[in-house]
DNA sequence: GATAACTCAAACATTGATGTTCAAGTTGCA
DNA sequence: TGCAACTTGAACATCAATGTTTGAGTTATC
C-alpha cells in the first residue's frame, strides 16, 4: 500500500517541513508534465538549493516514493468518496470525472514511478482504483448497460488510455481540462455503450 | 518529408549496406517497446560492434533519423495503398488495419524520435496520415455517419490513443495482434458512431 | 590475389545527472 | 538571546551513455 517507509516521527522545524512538502508539490507538478524531469529542475521549481533537497529524501527513489504516497493518499481520498451505488452509467460518469481529476494532476507521474520503482510496489499501487472500475463495470455489464463483447482488460486500459490522452492533449493546449471532462464522459459511454442491433 | 539528409551516392560494399539496414531494423525493433534504448543495446541486437554503428550513423539523432525515414517511407507506402473511397465506415476499417500495422510495428518509436529530433521535423512528418485521417472523419461526419458533436482533434488523438494502447497492451502479452485489431475496430468505430436518440 | 573497404575490441574523452562533503550563513524556537 | 536546526553554493566523486581514436584483423570487389 505504503511505497515510503514511513518516517520515524522526529520533530522537524516548521520550516523544514515546509520545504519537504513544497519539494513534494514541485516534483508531482513537473513529473507530471515531463517524467525525466531533473532533480535540479525539481530543486529550482520548489525554489530551493539542490543539497537541500537531498537533505530531505536520499535519492530520485526516495523522492518520487514520497510523490507517490502523497498522490496515492489524495486518490483514494477523492476516490473512496464516490457513491459506488445506482445506475451503473451514473455512477461511471462520477468516476470518470474524479478519475480525470486526478490524471490530470498526476499525468505522467506513473512513467516517472515505473522508472524508479519496483514494479511490485507500483502495480499493486494501481490494484485498488483498477479493481474499483473492474467492479463497475462487471455490474454495468450484468444490468445489460455496457457491453459484454469485449475483454473487461480491454475496456480498462482503454479508459486509461482515453484518460492519459486526455492529460497530454490539455497540456499541449487544445482543451481546457473541463472541456476535456466532458469529451472523456462521451467517449467512454460511447465504448461502453452495447451495440445497438444494426 | 525526409528527416535524414540523403546519403550521397557514394557505392558502399554490400556487406556494408547489410549492415547498416540489420542497425536500423534492429533499432526499429528495439526503439518500438523502449524509445530509451541505448546504442550499445541496438548494436547487440543487430549483431554488430558499437563502432561499426558509429561508423555507418554519426550520433544517435542521426540513427533516429534514418529510423524514422525508413519507418516513414513503409508506412506511407502501405497507407497509400489504402483506398479512401467508399462507405466511410468501411474505408475506416481499412484504414484502421492499416494504421494497427503500422503502430504494432513501431510502438514507442515515436516517443524516440520526439526526444532527439527536432518537433519540427517530427510534427511535419506524421501531418500526413494525419490529414489523411482527418479528411475521411469529415467526410464521414457529412454523410451523417460519424457523430459530429466532438472536436475532430479529439476524435483524432483518441484514435491513435487506442492504437498506441493497444501496441503496449500486446508487448504486455494481454492480447495477440489479431485480436487487439478487432478490438480496435469495435472501439473506434463506437466512438465515431453517431449518438442515437437516446 | 592485391587492395581498399569494412569490422571490431579496447581504451579514452566528454557530458549530464546523481549523490556527497564542507564551511559559511540564516532562522526557528526554547 | 543563543544555539541547534536548517539552508546554501561550490566543489568533488561516481555512473552510464555518447562519441572518438587506434591498430590489427577480415573480406568484398576489381
Amino acid at each position: 500500500m505504503c511505497v515510503a517507509t514511513p518516517e520515524p516521527n522526529t520533530t522537524k522545524r516548521a520550516d523544514a517541513r515546509m520545504n519537504a512538502a513544497a519539494i513534494v508539490d514541485a516534483a508531482t507538478r513537473l513529473l507530471a508534465r515531463d517524467p525525466d524531469a531533473s532533480l535540479a529542475d525539481i530543486a529550482r521549481e520548489a525554489g530551493v538549493g539542490r543539497v537541500t533537497l537531498y537533505g530531505h529524501f536520499d535519492s530520485r527513489a526516495t523522492l518520487i516514493a514520497a510523490v507517490v504516497d502523497a498522490a496515492m493518499a489524495r486518490a483514494e481520498s477523492e476516490l473512496s468518496d464516490v457513491d459506488l451505488d445506482g445506475e451503473p452509467v451514473e455512477v461511471m460518469r462520477r468516476l470518470l470525472a474524479a478519475s480525470w481529476r486526478l490524471t490530470h494532476r498526476h499525468g505522467a507521474l506513473v512513467q516517472a514511478a515505473e522508472k524508479s520503482l519496483s514494479s511490485e510496489d507500483l502495480h499493486e499501487a494501481h490494484l485498488e482504483p483498477i479493481a474499483r472500475m473492474r467492479t463497475l463495470l462487471e455490474r454495468g455489464r450484468s444490468a445489460g448497460r455496457f457491453r459484454d463483447d469485449m475483454p473487461l482488460a480491454w475496456q480498462i486500459t482503454t479508459i486509461q488510455d482515453i484518460l492519459h490522452g486526455a492529460s497530454r492533449a490539455v497540456y499541449r493546449g487544445e482543451h481546457t481540462p473541463d472541456v476535456a471532462g466532458e469529451l472523456i464522459e462521451a467517449t467512454v459511454l460511447a465504448v461502453l455503450a452495447p451495440p445497438t442491433g444494426e
